[in-house]
DNA sequence: TATTATTTTTAGACTTGTCTAAAAATTTAT
DNA sequence: ATAAATTTTTAGACAAGTCTAAAAATAATA
């Protein structure tokens, strides 16, 4: 069994090593925990003692497999309980996080087989996010950036890379949410804002604006 | 703002100052939480500091209103949780509680109202026992114990006085839940078990079960 | 490659919540 | 009312998780 603290370590390293492969460096983990260099050293110690980590002095952390099933777990509960804050409960989906926080170290295996039944086995939480299932298995859907798309193409809204509660709202407020589609309708070559249609509406975007948001990849056009 | 520990501790005092009216002895709070007197005696000084319980040394504790409020408030989000566990979830009123001890500490006012708006405004826990309101009241209901009927009376089961997982699985089996009608055929003088039927089953039960399982007190016959 | 800068680890300390063992206060019984 | 039994508190220690400051290792730069 893993503490509160150690739960919040893996799943630190397991969405880091997401995003650079290869070993996870001790100040990128303060960093996401914010925490100190030396917190970290102290806890990797005991994570690589039970045999969630490989750990060698001054090269990094790697999750072994037990780690990784143990992190993904932890998502999967973070995530299905977004859901059901969103669904059932009528949260937004930029308050759900503090919330999902604190939720997703409730331990109970029937809970949480439960709660992806109740919930109807959804596959992405409120930002997009792929929910890992019982064996810790996330299946990756093909997405591009928004920004990363052509005059006249088009994709469905299915995600956000920055999901901080600012953003979350200021997209609420430009009436952008999942599922949605959107059309690139012109490219600035100045500062890269776009001029996209969104439903029936017409708005203008930032660049930074367009490289946080994901859009359904088209195979064909 | 209160740790887990501290919640649990106020949580303890509560219940047993609704028992025994008075102050709460160091002792009965360290059995209540399985621990040692002298780990109470250092909290309850914290708890006093806190200006949740007043205390003074040798005398025993009491809840200030402060602090009834916040045991209140963690012992209304434990029993909205066990009424979401059995009525959402298909929990069995006998696996509840050790869940419902984790998320009874989730911080979130808004995660609490939200649930009690979703559950109906439940007024009862799954063992009968009766859910604060958002101040801290809660509405009592008579009730009496089953052992204290007369032969030929009966009443609505309403509630259970032990609700440990052994006495509620062994109800199960015997088809007693709460909402049924009990109506007392005999009373053995021997050794105070009862006849009983329940439903439309006739069943023999012992003093000791009809000491523990509440019936909805009548004001006439 | 030698030196500087950065990253990581170690050493020692602090807080929270717990414990054991012994002392002090209170209660019970003779 | 004094002695015995019980309850409660104090004193000192420990584990988990964190911190600061300093040392050691690695990486970057001249």
């Amino acid at each position: 069994m893993f503490t509160l603290s150690e739960e919040n370590y893996l799943k630190a390293i397991y969405h880091l090593e997401l995003g650079n492969d290869g070993g996870v460096s001790t100040n990128a983990i303060a960093e996401k925990l914010a925490t100190k260099a030396s917190s970290v050293t102290d806890m990797i110690k005991k994570l690589s003692e039970k045999e969630v980590v490989l750990y060698k002095k001054y090269k990094g952390v790697t999750l072994t497999v037990l780690g990784k099933t143990v992190a993904a777990s932890v998502v999967r509960k973070h995530r299905l309980w977004e859901v059901f804050l969103v669904e059932k409960l009528n949260f937004s989906w930029h308050e759900v996080h503090e919330v999902a926080e604190q939720l997703e170290h409730i331990k109970s295996a029937k809970l949480i087989n439960q709660l992806d039944r109740f919930l109807g086995f959804p596959t992405h939480d409120p930002h997009g996010d792929p929910i890992p299932d019982k064996d810790g298995n996330l299946k990756i859907v093909a997405k591009s950036l928004l920004s990363t798309l052509s005059k006249n193409e088009s994709g469905i809204c299915i995600g956000v890379d920055d999901s901080s509660s600012e953003f979350l709202q200021f997209l609420d407020k430009k009436g952008i949410t999942l599922g949605k589609k959107i059309t690139i309708l012109d490219k600035e070559d100045f500062d890269d804002s776009l001029s996209i249609l969104i439903g029936d509406k017409k708005l203008s975007i930032s660049n930074k604006i367009a490289s946080n948001l994901y859009i359904r990849a088209h195979t064909g056009q």
